[in-house]
DNA sequence: TCGGCTATTAAGAATTTTTTCATGGCGATC
DNA sequence: GATCGCCATGAAAAAATTCTTAATAGCCGA
């Protein structure tokens, strides 16, 4: 008997991945939410073999939410669902604890292997992000621009990429807007940008020369 | 017997979609594909009561897709697949002849009915995007969203997409920052966008269909 | 252990932007 | 030729952001 804990936003890939899960194992219990405040009630509640994370959810900070989490249950195996637009930031996420990173470009094979890979508490990565790991491991070439923001700055980061402005940030994560704004300069200034029409540009910079990314044209 | 394309860049939605059917239909026949050439590929060399279509598919050009599916196959109902953030854009797609728009957020039993009632060919829209049908009906076609707007908003528009602030427009155009401060809203409002950002998107998406020939950048 | 470094936070002041409202100009229309 | 709608313009008020400056905490190498 196996227990799974889904969370993402989109019903449509909740099911999704409800079903590949009954594919595979016989006798499993899946609980599934769509956003952050459920999954920390349900993961202080209950005991999950595996829990599949969206990274991405809307009003949901996170990277605290896997801090609290890890602080709660430190064992807990946790498998980031990402897309490639994400995967500049699995430094982080790694560091933070989580087993493994999923691109939800990957067929269902892919996932079924990520899937099986976590269960059985060994890392898993997806094809692509190797070479993020790789171009790391050099401390050299543009990733490392993105390794050099810290977690709040790359969290502060993903919502500029949205359009929300300073003050919806601070909301968002109940902080002082001086101090958002504090992170926000920061992270102009260690990408070498001077607006956010320029860091836009950067960051998809890296979305089409496919540095990030498993694939974008099949 | 029904027959259904899927296309969807996520392998995990379409199998979500996929079973979605097979729960509501009894006897139904299912292509899948991850992009625009493929979904055209398949359209041209089969008929389907229904194509559920991700708009948003890596290296597809989806405008000029819909317009080649439309030019080939008048009739064919196409259920759009969309995220909310692309919704700004719904209006384009339901000017090329799309039945439906369905959001990602949506929870599945909203999907089926979308499903549904595009199939019996009538027109469905996300609860949220009503507002949009009804900007939709005071019309003008996609060219002339550029075309509405001022000669002079043009111009401060070219400016704020390299990354412009108010101040340093209002310099080079020798005119009171707050004269370029209510361009600049007005272009905003025009356009239907609430930042910087989505304008940036916006934009990004005519110069990569080529639709807007309306000069954006002089 | 100490001192330097960075991350995170934010109060308060200075600045910029947004919002609101009002004005004069210009062309179309009735 | 009066009125209407739209454009371009900004003054003034309101809101948001940036620019300091600095406190606290954690990490790392000497």
């Amino acid at each position: 008997m196996k227990k799974f804990l889904i969370a993402d936003s989109h019903s449509i890939v909740r099911t999704g991945i409800t079903y590949l899960l009954k594919e595979e194992f016989l006798n499993i219990e899946i609980d599934a939410c769509s956003n952050g405040n459920t999954v920390w009630e349900k993961i202080k509640t209950n005991s999950y073999d595996l829990a599949i994370l969206d990274i991405n959810m809307p009003g949901t900070d996170s990277i605290n939410l896997l801090q609290n989490i890890f602080a709660f249950c430190p064992d807990l195996k946790i498998l980031i669902l990402t897309t490639s637009r994400e995967e500049i930031y699995a430094r982080i996420y790694l560091q933070l604890g989580v087993k493994g990173f999923i691109n939800k470009d990957a067929d269902d094979a892919e996932i079924r292997k990520a899937i099986i890979t976590t269960l059985n508490n060994k890392k898993y990565l997806s094809p692509g992000m190797h070479v993020i790991q790789r171009l790391e491991a050099t401390k050299r070439g543009p990733l490392s621009l993105f390794n050099r923001l810290s977690p709040r700055e790359l969290e502060v980061m993903t919502h500029l990429l949205e359009g929300k402005n300073v003050s919806q940030i601070a909301n968002l994560l109940c902080a002082h807007t001086s101090t958002i704004g504090t992170h926000k300069a920061k992270i102009l200034q260690k990408l070498g940008v001077t607006n956010i029409i320029e860091l836009k540009e950067f960051t998809q910079l890296f979305n089409h020369t496919g540095l990030g990314t498993t694939k974008l044209v099949s």
